[in-house]
DNA sequence: TTTATATATGCTAAATTTAGCATATATAAA
DNA sequence: TTTATATATGCTAAATTTAGCATATATAAA
């Protein structure tokens, strides 16, 4: 259903313009330099952006092809995967080289959300209020 | 008045953005495979786009400082420059990283389109008929 | 000077994108 | 089974992008 592409050029498209948006760029960062899957509600923690909004960023991203979405029970996860494919490498290296301090305070608050997670695995939801006590400490 | 960005990360967007459009990404591909400026003209009659296409496409990707201006009488060229910062670098690497077979018919007219220059400048403007009756050769 | 030519740009309508809301869906917990 | 929670999605209005047209601007040629 997604791969119905007229114009080869059409993956290359579709992968800038999945890049041009601020916030999908911001959660493309994250899943670049973290080496686990997320959450949704990691994600809308870190960034501070609405459910709806980081939802569909998400799906944007995914019909990239660029990330990939694995559901565990309610949770669903988001990660990157290298690629034998060149192109997607190099984009990988080029968001790569988006100077980190520009990406500070989701650093911070990424590291702190993760280290919520019990047995590693995510168990606070977006709705939950106990990450709203902490998130500032 | 074009450097009024407020977020520093929308030099990043503005670059991806610029490369989202598949008229742009062919125009770019063509500047960063060749080694010499390149007219409006060689350009719309290369990849066969309208003049106010190719004009206002050169112009998204002139802002988004990807690629340079420099006037020559009533001509314009554009061009590709190497730059010293990483991310610019790692744009090109990827944009060349799209298979060259996408191009072909574009890498053959272009070449004919350029081998058209007396003196290697380029006298032939997209108005003029004598590309019409050379191209299909 | 007038005319031809190369390029840029203002305007418009159609298409696309976006954020935000409300609500649907799916699963786990009670 | 009912309820709570995590995530996805349909709908809408505002914003943005796009192609296409017409026209403006700038320069060179006549």
């Amino acid at each position: 259903m997604e791969n119905i592409e007229m114009n080869p050029f059409e993956r290359y498209t579709t992968i800038f313009k999945a890049l041009s948006d601020l916030t999908r760029l911001k959660i493309i960062w994250l899943l670049l330099s973290i080496d686990s899957k997320i959450s949704v509600s990691e994600i809308i923690d870190v960034l501070e952006e609405s459910q709806y909004n980081v939802s569909k960023h998400l799906k944007i991203l995914k019909n990239s092809n660029l990330i990939y979405e694995k559901k565990d029970g309610k949770w669903s996860f988001y990660y990157y995967l290298p690629s034998d494919d060149l192109f997607n490498e190099y984009i990988k290296q080029t968001v790569m080289a988006i100077p980190k301090e520009l990406m500070t305070k989701e650093i911070i608050r990424c590291s702190k959300r993760l280290s919520m997670r019990v047995d590693d695995k995510c168990v606070i939801g977006a709705a939950s209020d106990v990450w709203a006590e902490i998130k500032n400490k």
